[in-house]
DNA sequence: ATAAGCAACTTGTATATACAAGTTGAGGAT
DNA sequence: ATCCTCAACTTGTATATACAAGTTGCTTAT
């Protein structure tokens, strides 16, 4: 029922990288629960050894199990441990993640086609947020990507980004890598929260075409708000998600 | 743009049924967030505050503090403080939280509408959960709800509760009542976490009817599984929602 | 008038210690 | 063989202290 404690590289990478311990303990963690190292419903390290492991108090160990608890890879149980919780087959864009993040760590095969590269436009005038008159002058980047699964185009992106003058930021294609990977390695901005509202709609023609289903088929709608490290950054997306064979989901507790 | 701590009365309530002092904190904040004495955008008393205040230290009032920000009342920024985030104008269904609780902050005319009274019958034989063979035999109660926002139905909700024979369950009926707040005050039993998933459909003629929308409209449809402080008690809710008019939202950060 | 520096404040991270409440398994009694 | 007790373990809650990093507003220099 005690699994051992492999692996100790990632360990001395964040170290060197002078991360907080508590991140160290924590991606430590949830990368040998994304491996299987860690297996599903059995206990990990008790706390205590855990602090023995990598020389840290208790706290800085509670911390991270903490993150893990909250990001539902784990869940606790006070006189037993903390147990590795079963892990989702499913999207998970409820939480704010982009995709290429949430799909990195899955099984599954997945694939994006840019169908629009990034160029600078004007704000669209019916815009699903109210875009304030300041903002609207600086136009907006957009970005329009297909993502499949398994050869399945299973959501289109649209993705506007907030004009700001970024330094490069026209020469970035995001072709090849995570929009928000990109802006937090590149450009050191962190995606911090978003704001998002959910509807069921109909595809329309075009809809239907790029996710292979039938028009008026049901589609689930996200649009979302995401903020930054920068009070003066912001972007936008709306997702159309065709639900047939995967689901959206996610773990509150 | 700080504002005055007040009504200490729920503070003295939560310290003579001994709760742990965190959560005597984050009540106090949360029900000042939700009456509107914390307005939303302005700063909370700092944590400093919040300690000589309620004569805590501060690792104590930060827990107070995490677990509001884990539920989106407020966010913190370094050097600024914790501020008041936007409450959002949605179901906000994307938490845990069961429809009265969170209507009940809402300035909207809310109903529910009892199809079906709690019964008890055996489990649906295609359940969108499965449920292991020795909970199978205890039989389920069941409940059918229409949830209306100003008159407009927008939720069809149906949920299956586990029965373990609590004493007195039978005679619940849960008309003028909130499903969790009955649990937690009669029972004792917390509702802690839900597992969710997501998908669009298309209305069939009972549900188009029931939600007064066109056959073949595009639902929501949320099925969720829920833990509760007992571990052999669980809930299960299919939710079938009319977006037409009330986004399903929150705010993640 | 503007910019820079700095003190006082804010939250973020961390160590150290202590006690409480729940779990588990071993040993002893029946 | 079964049940009870209890020690050793687990996580939960709390105090106390310290330093780091970011924010804000005031003062001083240009």
């Amino acid at each position: 029922m005690y699994i051992q404690v492999e692996d100790c590289k990632l360990f001395l990478k964040y170290l060197a990288m002078k991360a907080p311990r508590y991140k160290v303990v924590y991606e430590f963690l949830k990368k040998n629960i994304i491996t299987g190292n860690y297996v599903e419903g059995h206990l990990l390290p008790s706390e205590n050894e855990l602090c023995a492991k990598f020389e840290v108090t208790r706290p800085t160990v509670r911390q991270a199990l903490n993150a893990l608890v909250q990001e539902k890879y784990i869940y606790k149980h006070r006189g037993k441990g903390s147990i590795v919780a079963n892990q989702q087959r499913t999207l998970g864009l409820l939480s704010f993640k982009g995709f290429t993040e949430v799909l990195s760590n899955s099984e599954q095969t997945i694939e994006t086609r840019i169908l629009e590269s990034k160029h600078l436009q004007d704000w669209p005038e019916d815009f699903f947020y109210p875009i304030p008159k300041n903002l609207r002058n600086s136009g907006c980047y957009f970005l329009k990507r297909l993502r499949c699964v398994n050869q399945e185009p299973v959501m289109l992106e649209y993705t506007w980004i907030l004009d700001i003058n970024l330094d490069g930021f026209d020469a970035i294609s995001f072709e090849n890598n995570s929009l928000f990977g990109t802006l937090a390695s590149k450009f050191h901005v962190e995606v911090t929260s978003v704001d998002q509202q959910i509807k069921a709609i109909q595809a329309d023609k075009q809809q239907a075409h790029m996710l292979q289903m039938e028009e008026k088929s049901a589609l689930l709608h996200i649009y979302r708000k995401y903020g930054t490290s920068r009070n003066d950054f912001f972007l936008f997306s709306s997702l159309l998600c065709n639900t047939s064979n995967y689901a959206i989901g996610n773990v509150f507790s």
